[in-house]
DNA sequence: ACCTAGAATTTGAACGATCAAATTTCTGAC
DNA sequence: GTCAGAAATTTGATCGTTCAAATTCTAGGT
């Protein structure tokens, strides 16, 4: 059967189309009486507005596009994910709905971002995983299209041009505020485990555990590199250079890395050299941080989320996406510290098993 | 600057809006000269259809949706991430549009569904995460919705119901190969860690388990119990239950595990109690697995993907969504055994940091 | 040269909503 | 009771595409 439209509902309640249009798009303008009238015929035929007509009429599609990117990333891959969980709830809290797409190449993603933008399919983007030099923003913002990035530019000047909306993790606040921590639970040859430079988040990251180490113990750059290790985002390779460091002359007695993967080989390292006293605390707050009792930064995906749709928005939640002009023009998010304790896992205290750690579970 | 549409390319190419319309979606009605013409006015223009008014038309949206789960579900909760993004890419290849939504409750997803599918959002649906007595797929049927689901119907009679299309993973197979790949390895008694029943998915996976030990060694029921642990699906606890079986009289020489969840708990245990040469298989193969070193069976997400798309689409590739009369309803992909040396992994020999678990990143 | 079947193309209408402008109804002041 | 102005409602046009039916063109047989 076919399925109600304006026509049918605006019959039903004895007014015109139009009218039964404004009851659903501005109420205000519609006679409470009638209002109610045609309220009652919409619940009495089940009408839905049919999207596409409204879409065709509007010129809008209340739709926002994200690229799934298909590479797997790891331990710490599923960052993204979680980001487009929050968003996609929060997007349907406020009437958008959010369409995927994939590309393998920035080129092919503008070319994708073309192909929905010019058939109306989306009206809003939002940019994951920005990199240097990044063509994305500008070729967008030269578009007219909106957009938002999660993630900050990195090229230089951009950071504060209105035009290119973004929204980020404090990268250096988390890793300070991790750092501190430590310092204050007593250690005082806190190590940094990070990748090689230059890496923007990593570098980011990295300046955190050496401004809480300068304004503390007053380092300088010589004993700040001491205690700096670089190796890739990987376990094997993360035990291999931890043990390495455990194996020197200075011992560090706790360890902030700049992922959860790092922080791993940094346990199984400390672990193996029977250093299981040593605190470690990892980026991302993965599930496998929590499943070991990793303490680790956790990136308030859920406010990024809502940063990000404020900023495409405007803060007060319009449904329609509007070119809102908006004071700031980005957030940037405060990570929060996710503190758990190793040490009371059976991996390293064989005589405890109790299943303490399954406490952390929610 | 508008853009441009059927009419402007039509004029352009000195033809009708009709025959333009043709040679974007039946090209074989044109003839071969007005073809190019139209062609070359449409690269001109850089002309794109417009998919609201298409739809509109049609009464289509080239579009299927799938519910995005907001629970954060552990080390194995990546999977449908990994399935969705196997989904997106090859639904694009499709020239389909992927959108997403989210609903707490089987209710509200039907909800969110059905105004979706009546405001002409989306054509068809990807359920996941099938339960026992799953009220959804009756209630598709019911509204002759398309849908497919990932994960079979696991109330009795429904398996071979052909209005309901479904992909699964065959589960007790690849337990099955991952028992028999022990068993050939030499092993005896290999042992199962799995979920207390009943979970549909986890029964399914043991009685992989049991054939194969069956079928090679004859075991019977009481030997298979007492080879057979049950725990809940976390790291701490597998880790407790796993160490409790190694203090136990019969000593497994294998153990094959419901998830890698579990695997990482039996890991653990084994470890601490110096039996590192045990050798484990998980489930899943999650990043965890990839970067631990641990072996595990792979569900092929981009398979079941794929097997969803042609269930929706026919196997032909159509970019419309048909109710396509398939032979077979339902597709049961097999998993792939993916075998790894954890022996080899620094955290079990110190002596041998070398990093050749780096070898396993692609 | 004529006719015809089929191929190729065009025309008018429709999909279901909203916009802009026109019309009717209501309200309150004089 | 009249009238201006605001409020409420209706009307006609339109968004860009494809469907269905009508028309024109082409090739092949007689």
């Amino acid at each position: 059967m076919r399925l109600p439209t304006v026509e049918d509902v605006a019959r039903t309640a004895r007014v015109s189309r139009q009218t039964v249009s404004n009851v659903i798009n501005t109420p205000a303008r519609v006679k409470p009486a009638t209002l109610l009238r045609v309220q009652a015929a919409i619940r009495e035929l089940d009408y839905r507005p049919n999207q596409s007509a409204r879409r065709l009429r509007q010129q809008k599609s209340a739709t926002i596009g994200i690229r799934l990117d298909p590479q797997l990333n790891g331990i710490s891959g599923a960052v993204l994910d979680r980001f487009l969980h929050s968003l996609t709830e929060q997007a349907t809290e406020r009437g958008l709905r959010v369409l995927l797409f994939t590309a393998a190449t920035p080129t092919e993603e503008i070319d994708q971002i073309r192909a929905l933008r010019d058939g109306a399919d989306v009206d809003a983007f939002v940019l994951t995983a920005t990199f240097d030099h990044d063509p994305r923003p500008e070729w967008l913002i030269e578009q007219k299209i909106p957009f938002v990035t999660f993630g900050r530019p990195w090229g230089i000047d951009d950071l504060n041009d209105p035009q290119h909306r973004w929204v980020d993790v404090d990268g250096r606040r988390g890793v300070y505020a991790a750092t501190l921590s430590l310092l204050d639970a007593g250690a005082e040859r806190v190590a940094w485990i990070g990748w090689p430079p230059p890496t923007a988040t990593g570098d980011d990251r990295r300046s955190g555990w050496e401004d809480a180490m300068r304004e503390r113990l007053g380092l300088g750059d010589a004993e700040l590199a001491s205690l700096c290790t670089e190796v890739v985002d990987d376990v094997a390779e993360a035990t291999n250079a931890v043990a390495n460091v455990l194996a020197g002359a200075v011992l560090p007695d706790g360890m902030v890395c700049a992922s959860d993967t790092l922080a791993l080989g940094a346990l199984i390292a400390a672990s193996t050299a029977g250093r299981r006293d040593i605190p470690i605390i990892g980026f991302d707050d993965t599930p496998v941080a929590a499943a070991l009792g990793i303490s680790s930064v956790e990136q308030r995906l859920d406010q990024v989320a809502a940063g990000a749709l404020a900023l495409l928005l405007g803060p007060v939640g319009d449904s329609v996406v509007a070119s809102g002009a908006l004071d700031v023009a980005h957030r940037l998010i405060e990570p929060a510290l996710v503190l758990r304790r190793p040490q009371d896992l059976p991996m390293f205290n064989p005589s405890r098993i109790d299943g303490t750690a399954a406490a952390d579970k929610h």
